[in-house]
DNA sequence: GTCCCGGACA
DNA sequence: TGTCCGGGAC
């Protein structure tokens, strides 16, 4: 490749990194030694995936005071941690998270970038970022900021992911020169905050450097990828409630909202809506609202079905005291069923019938 | 509301 | 390649 020496035609990213970088919870204060604690920074690595800055740090100031070491962590139990990332999505990263701090906890944190990429969750960002970060190995992380601000850069044509081992190479000298962990962090912060999708190229210290900038291509450089159309499906969410209890489907291991607690739900098409008239008192409706899932769009519609008496539950399917409802994981969706059980809800317009839907949560009668 | 964004893993 | 979520910009 014809690409400039990075070292030189990133100079100037690390004096603008050290003015504008903003102090978030799990930086370091000097950026040229390693960092004081390793397990911060696994932490808030695996956070960030897929997550902005600012939705993370609440979570990781709890979770740093809940688990504050690889050992802790090593030790809570499943549940713990679950309700400790409630609300922050993708729920495998935290049991990822407990398992790659059980291996530090016991054999001691990797010496090398291949170690770091052998732990739980670790893929070749997330291991380069923590070997920059907190060991200050001269190892390139390329996310999806680092990628956007690189392909401007230098111009790169179609999607610069595939050239994602000749950028580390080639980015290598950078980081040994500027140091790992500022430049890593200094790549980043710039697409975060000045190379976006939109860039703000007026605040940018690489703009009298940058191709795409002196060629006015930065709006179709890096090309956008498409993305598959989710699929649509249409449910009833329901809370089941009697004698004081609720039925919750417990957690499980994989698939959708794996390691958090559910409610029911009923198939609109195998539970079509029946006429108001038809629906008992106890039954209460809020508005719904689009869930959407990476490739999944639920339109959902919440209810709360109140009886007199129970029945022996369903399959996979658990009668839960009220009372320990709020110390359950619960993803967004069904969080907002069990905050709607707070409010007023209003008798259905239209709603599925009553009987068919006890007979769905009920263990088949002998 | 609609559209857009993002790492790891099987 | 498809599956895992939630938030922010508009």
């Amino acid at each position: 490749m014809p690409w400039p020496a990075s070292a030189d035609l990133l100079a100037l990213l690390a004096p603008w990194f050290e003015r504008v970088k903003r102090d978030l919870p799990w930086r370091a204060q000097g950026l040229d030694a390693p960092h004081p604690d390793p397990y911060a920074v696994l932490v808030s690595e695996l956070m960030l995936q897929q997550t902005q800055v600012a939705t993370v740090i609440p979570y990781f100031t709890r979770w740093m005071d809940q688990f504050p070491d690889a050992q802790a962590l090593a030790e809570a139990d499943e549940d713990a941690i679950h309700k400790a990332w409630e609300g922050l999505g993708y729920y495998r990263r935290a049991r990822f998270l407990k398992a790659a701090a059980a291996s530090v906890a016991a054999e001691g944190w990797p010496g090398d970038l291949e170690g770091l990429a052998g732990l739980p969750g670790l893929g070749p960002y997330t291991a380069a970022a923590v070997g920059s970060i907190a060991f200050q190995w001269p190892v390139p992380a390329l996310d999806g900021n680092a990628f956007r601000v690189l392909a401007r850069l230098l111009l790169i044509e179609g999607d610069p992911k595939a050239q994602a081992a000749d950028l580390r190479a080639w980015l290598a000298p950078a980081l040994a020169t500027h140091g790992p962990s500022r430049m890593t962090q200094a790549l980043m912060e710039l697409g975060a905050m000045v190379c976006g999708p939109t860039p703000h190229c007026a605040a940018c210290p690489l703009s009298g450097r940058c191709g795409a900038h002196l060629e006015q291509r930065t709006a179709d450089i890096p090309p956008v990828a498409k993305r598959a159309v989710p699929k649509a499906s249409a449910l009833w969410l329901v809370a089941v409630e009697a004698q004081g209890r609720l039925l919750l489907h417990p957690p499980v291991a994989k698939g959708l909202l794996a390691g958090l607690w559910r409610w029911p739900t009923l198939n609109v098409t195998e539970f079509p809506p029946q006429a108001a008239d038809q629906s008992p008192a106890s039954l209460r409706a809020w508005p719904g609202w689009t869930q959407v899932y990476t490739h999944r769009r639920e339109a959902v519609n919440p209810l709360h079905l109140c009886l007199d008496t129970d029945f022996e539950a369903a399959e996979g399917l658990r009668w839960v005291p009220m009372s320990e409802l709020h110390a359950l994981p619960l993803g967004k969706r069904d969080q907002r069923l069990r905050d709607l059980l707070a409010t007023p809800g209003q008798a259905p317009l239209e709603a599925p019938e009553a009987a068919a839907l006890i007979r769905a949560c009920a263990a088949p009668s002998a």
